[in-house]
DNA sequence: AGTATTTAAGACAAAAAGCTCTTTTTTTCC
DNA sequence: GGAAAAAAAGAGCTTTTTGTCTTAAATACT
């Protein structure tokens, strides 16, 4: 007795996955730059500690979904597009994650589960998931990179 | 530069996976019974929607966490150890999957992350764990358990 | 125009999580 | 004691996630 997996369905349950987690890092790294400053994804994974490459994809999401610029070519890079105090973690969470859904049913109901519509659980989790929400969505990529700069003067020692 | 990965780490992120999911069900299922009923797992999967025998080492970590005593051979299967009130979601997550670490880095502090100790995003997840850990905490099985006799009594209709 | 540099795109490999199945051990009942 | 039933244990497959690498397209500079 298989699951179907549809590609919306993709991931399910909360999960706080590296991609975010790394997305995050590039973001607060741009937003400790001069404004305007262009860097490049080599630069980013260097000093934010991502796996060489991978940024590549987690930036095309953040691309698409406006949270940055890209610049192709010699001296291209990215930069954020908007106000670093204007992008919230919710927001970088459903752009390089899809929708933040704790569990996989929330956005399937009856079709995916049996026991729908009397579910112990759903309203639990739907609570947790609204609480996680409402606190990500209350947090800046700004929140981040204030604390960044700290880094930046401790690592450039050796950076 | 690939990052090693030790028996510990395993679940780093925040991942309310399936096993959290399928751990809950049975639970729940187990604490609407009559008191010290005992249940087979071939009856808890087929009733709650679980896969079938993936339960079985689900159960094991909830026995080996004292949360459900089980008995072998014909007439065995699992009931509750405790009391459904006093069993937190909090403890069924640290049952069936490692302690909850929103962040790989939490438990490994300078070990793990060459930014360390400078980190922007640290505090911010430990934020959201400590909330996230509160609420699981508040809530226990038979909070579950209670929705859950609308289910059974819907449910034996054609189940 | 040509070259070098950088993102864009995507193929592919490795690791983790989810799931299935088989064998072993324990226990009940005859 | 023997047969049957159930959990215990664990091998191994599948899917998803993570990570690596290669090629293509874009752009700046000479």
């Amino acid at each position: 007795m298989k699951r179907p997996r549809t590609e919306t369905e993709r991931s399910s349950l909360m999960n706080i996955g590296r991609r975010v987690d790394y997305a995050v890092r590039a973001l607060a790294y741009l937003a400790a730059q001069p404004p305007g400053k262009i860097v490049g994804r080599a630069e980013i994974e260097r000093r934010q500690d991502i796996p060489s490459h991978f940024l590549s994809k987690i930036m095309r999401d953040l691309v698409a979904r406006g949270l940055v610029e890209s610049r192709n070519g010699p001296k291209g890079g990215f930069r954020l597009a908007r106000q670093a105090k204007t992008v919230s973690l919710k927001e970088v969470y459903e752009a390089v994650e899809r929708p933040l859904n704790l569990m996989e049913c929330f956005d399937k109901r009856d079709t995916y589960c049996q026991l729908w519509p009397a579910c112990g659980q759903i309203s639990i989790w739907e609570r947790a998931q609204s609480i996680v929400a409402s606190y990500l969505a209350s947090v800046s990529i700004a929140d981040i990179a204030d604390q960044q700069g700290l880094r930046e003067r401790l690592t450039s020692l050796h950076g």
